[in-house]
DNA sequence: TTTATATATTGCAATATTACGATTAATAAT
DNA sequence: ATTATTAATCGTAATATTGCAATATATAAA
């Protein structure tokens, strides 16, 4: 094993894995939290921002594109990154419904 | 390798992607749907409605109890769990901000 | 054309994760 | 006391992830 099961799952579940789960890694979030703030950048910028390696970078900068959550544009020699504001907002939508199921509602055990 | 530096990274970023990371499995998103929906249940409920075995679903529910993202009570022979409201305001607001700063903003790239 | 610059890809080695059967622990029921 | 019942833990095999040096690719500059 080490393999995920995805069998048996919804696709919102498996797709709301899988953006969680590019979030998940400490790279990953500040790149993101730099983009949040820079609203774009290239790669380079990143790197120079980040303790890891240009190539781990490039790795992290392909996990949340094929996520979905960034979009990147060819400039000449450099890639401008930027985030995908839509994803975002998508699942800040789904958090916000899962708080509107639970406030309002006493739990019993906890 | 295979470690994951967090060594560079504010607190933070590394206590978000610990919570994401938790969030970013299918099984263990499905349980947060269950109690989303559920309010509580003990381990033997989601037994029931994933396809995955005992030992696994406890081990999921151990790391989402890590992670903070739920809490469980003891209740005579099984626990009763259910999610952690303030963990989850928290992430929803922390991806409020984000949208927040976005927003109001054109990117000039993508 | 040659050289520089920027990013992606490849190929590893180390470590982490996933899933599950088997076992254990701890309470409840008989 | 014995036996269910429920959940946690252990052990382990298979696979995934992480990080990086080295290399490749692709455009720009000289």
């Amino acid at each position: 094993m080490g393999v995920t099961k995805t069998f048996g799952f919804s696709d919102e579940i498996n797709d709301m894995a899988i953006v969680f789960k590019a979030l998940g890694h400490p790279a990953r979030m500040a790149i993101v939290e730099y983009l949040v703030k820079q609203k774009e950048c290239v790669c380079g910028d990143i790197v120079n921002e980040l303790p890891l390696a240009q190539a781990t970078i490039s790795q992290h900068l392909r996990e949340l594109k094929t996520a979905g959550i960034i979009k990147g544009t060819i400039e000449g020699t450099s890639v401008c990154y930027c985030l995908n504001l839509d994803l975002l907002k998508h699942i800040e939508n789904k958090l916000n419904l899962w708080s509107l199921d639970l406030t309002n509602e006493e739990n019993k055990c906890c």
